[in-house]
DNA sequence: TATAAATTTGACCGTTTGGTTAAACCTGTT
DNA sequence: AACAGGTTTAACCAAACGGTCAAATTTATA
C-alpha cells in the first residue's frame, strides 16, 4: 500500500514534472500528464488536489534542487578564483544535466511573480552575502572590487553560465549555421568563463 | 475608411502585442485582446484569421524590431573597444524601453523552435560573421582572440546585457531585499559590462 | 474469508476557449 | 435615395479544459 502508494506519487510527479517543464503552466495539460503517468486523470486530482497545486509542487521541488547546488560554494574553503572555477565547472555540468530548467524558472516567475517570492523568503541572503564577504575580505581589497561592484559582478557570473541554457533554442540554431556544436560549446564554457571572469577581475 | 481600417488594424495589434507580451501564446485570451483594443472579438478574426496568425504577426514585427536594433553594430566604423561601448549603451537603453522582450522571446522560441528558423533564415549571418572579421582582423590578433574563441566571447557579451532583463523578476526580488535600485543597476551596467568585458578580452 | 479502507476508473459536468455566422451598420458612389 | 462595399456586432457553436463523483477494484486487517 505504502509501497505502492509512493510508487503511483511518483510516477505522476515526475510526468507532471516533464509535462510543465516542456509546455509551463499555461500549456501543460492534466490529460497529457495522466497519459504520460499512464493512469486515468481523475487520479492526478486524487494525489495532488488541483492543476495549481501540482505545479506548485513540481515548481518547489526544482528550485530546492537548484539552491541546494548553491551552497557548496559558500562552504568551500577555496580562493577566490579558485572558487570561480569551482562554480562555472559544477554549474555549468548540473545545468547540461537539466537544460530545460532555466528557461522553465525564467517564465514562470515572469509570469507569476509571487511564486519566486515564497521561494526566497525561506533564504536568508544577506548570511550568504556577509560569509562570501568574511571568507574573501583581502581578495576583494586586492582585486578592487567595492561593495558597490558586486550585485553588477554576481550578476554577470551568473549571466554567463545560465543564459546559454535560456537562450538554447537560439544558440542551437545559430550554431547550426555556423557548424559549430552546442554540446562542445558547453563543454569548452566551464573553463572560458571562468577565465573570463577573472581576468576581468584582476587589476 | 482606409485610414479607419489602419487605425483599428493598428489598435488590435497594439493589444495583441501588450496581451502576448505578457502572458505568452498560450497564456493569452482573445476575449482579452479585444477588451484592450476596445472592440468586439469576432473583429479579431476578420483581420488576423486565427489566434496563431494573430500571434505570428506580433512575433515577426518584435524580431524584426530587435533585429534592425543589431545592424548598426556592424556599419559603424570603430575600434572593438568603442564597438563594445556602442553596444551596451544602445543595447541595454533599447532594453530599458523594451523589458518584456527578452523574456518573451526566449519563452517562445523554446516554447516553438520552428518560429525561430524562419525568422533566422531571413538573415545571412555569415556576412555579419566575416563582416565583423574584417574590420578588426588585426585587432583580433592583438587580443588574441582566435577564431573558436569567438563563439564563446559573443554569446558572452550577449548573456551580460540581456540576462538580467530576462530574469527581471529575480533579480529586482533579490535587490529589493539588499535595498539596491534595479533601474540604477541597469544604468551602472552600461559601463560596467563594457568595463569588464574589454578588461577580459585584453591579453 | 469477511470487512473496511484506500486506490483507481469511466462517465460526466460546467466553464472557458478559439472560432463562426448572419444580420446590422457605416460610408462612399451613382 | 438607393445601392454596394467593407466593417462591426450580438449571438451562437463545438471542442477542450479542469474538475467531480459514484462505482469498481485492489489492498490491508481481523
Amino acid at each position: 500500500m505504502s509501497e505502492n502508494d509512493k510508487l503511483t506519487e511518483e510516477i505522476i510527479f515526475e510526468a507532471a514534472t516533464d509535462e510543465f517543464l516542456d509546455r509551463g503552466m499555461d500549456g501543460a495539460r492534466m490529460q497529457n500528464i495522466a497519459d504520460k503517468a499512464g493512469i486515468n486523470k481523475a487520479l492526478l486530482h486524487y494525489y495532488y488536489r488541483t492543476k495549481d497545486k501540482m505545479f506548485n509542487a513540481v515548481f518547489e521541488k526544482i528550485a530546492e534542487k537548484i539552491l541546494s547546488r548553491f551552497a557548496p560554494v559558500f562552504d568551500e574553503t577555496l580562493t577566490l578564483e579558485e572558487k570561480i572555477r569551482f562554480f562555472y565547472r559544477e554549474h555549468i555540468t548540473f545545468l547540461q544535466d537539466n537544460p530545460r530548467l532555466p528557461a522553465f524558472i525564467l517564465n514562470e516567475i515572469n509570469r507569476n511573480p509571487a511564486r519566486l517570492r515564497r521561494v526566497l523568503s525561506t533564504i536568508d541572503i544577506h548570511s550568504f552575502w556577509n560569509k562570501l564577504e568574511e571568507q574573501h575580505r583581502d581578495e576583494l581589497v586586492r582585486y578592487n572590487i567595492t561593495k558597490e561592484k558586486i550585485p553588477q559582478i554576481m550578476t554577470t557570473i551568473a549571466a554567463i553560465s545560465v543564459f546559454p541554457f535560456a537562450a538554447r533554442g537560439i544558440f542551437e540554431e545559430l550554431f547550426k549555421k555556423l557548424d559549430i556544436s552546442f554540446d562542445e560549446y558547453l563543454e569548452e564554457r566551464k573553463e572560458f568563463a571562468a577565465d573570463f571572469v577573472i581576468k576581468a577581475l584582476r587589476k
